[in-house]
DNA sequence: TTGACATCGTTGCATGTGCAATGATTAAAC
DNA sequence: GTTTAATCATTGCACATGCAACGATGTCAA
């Protein structure tokens, strides 16, 4: 008699990390089967493939810091980015333990078809939050920045 | 000499999907920690648990759409849940194509456990943002609303 | 009834993942 | 200078994942 447990009220559709991790889907969703279906290009080959096209000469341990990423991760995605031709990956000169990953032309090329696909993205997110928008970022700016 | 295609500008630490992809994994880490560590429970787990103490009598079927998973997800969950005694897997009555999931005496026990847990997780977020919460929850509502 | 089609849940398969352990290299300690 | 510790990247392993295919059941039309 004693089976009926009694339970707090939760409601799922209110907590905070339920509702990050499925809008985080959704908004990726999209754009990762269009980078797939198109390019062959996941979602952290994407997020490397960012970041070398901003900075060139960078480590696996630099884009593990900057676009959140385990390192083992990281060296898959680059591995299989080099397979694909888009990256190289040489050995950095000062440090022997280091590698340094830098865009081939070809890499170049296919961000120059990335990054507008993602910028029309992120736009086209915007145009539709209107003002929600500005509030989603300084929300996100306050639950990222400091911890 | 037509090697250096020119990149647009681009900002991945601006990138909505990709901010929302790392708020969701930080956000979610420490409780999942929590949750595997102490208690055996993965986050897939976790959501089909959470909807059954809100509403017994669910098939597979219900949950996959109201907790954002792909059914062969909640269906594996379901069996190691049904594995680790929280919950039973019996045939639904009316129509024998569903199975009808319900938390186990044991089952309530461990939400009675869990949900504090998440609530008061849930409380520290909203502490640590202030104003900021009710911003991101609007942002969040607008985002994720239609689509 | 029969047949065609839809729905539910599970499973096979290839691939991705976190985590710990490893080898290689460099830095620090003494 | 030698030993010890730290750092970097990769890999082995067990397990999770998405997706398509499947069997079982139910629905509908003629």
């Amino acid at each position: 008699m004693t089976e009926n447990v009694p339970l707090p009220d939760f409601d799922l559709s209110r907590f905070m990390p339920y509702r990050l991790a499925v809008a985080a889907q959704r908004t990726s969703e999209e754009l990762a089967r269009q980078y797939r279906d198109r390019f062959g290009i996941s979602i952290p080959e994407w997020r490397v493939l960012v970041h070398l096209a901003t900075a060139e000469d960078v480590s696996v341990r630099d884009i593990e810091a900057r676009v959140a990423m385990e390192k083992s991760k990281v060296s898959r995605a680059a591995t299989r980015l080099e397979a694909q031709g888009y990256v190289t990956k040489t050995q950095h000169q000062g440090d022997r333990r280091l590698v340094r990953l830098k865009l081939t032309p070809r890499g170049r090329e296919l961000m120059a078809e990335l990054l507008p696909l993602a910028q029309a993205y992120q736009d086209e997110i915007e145009a539709r939050l209107g003002a929600a928008f500005a509030h989603l970022e300084s929300g996100l700016t306050a639950l990222l920045q400091d911890k």
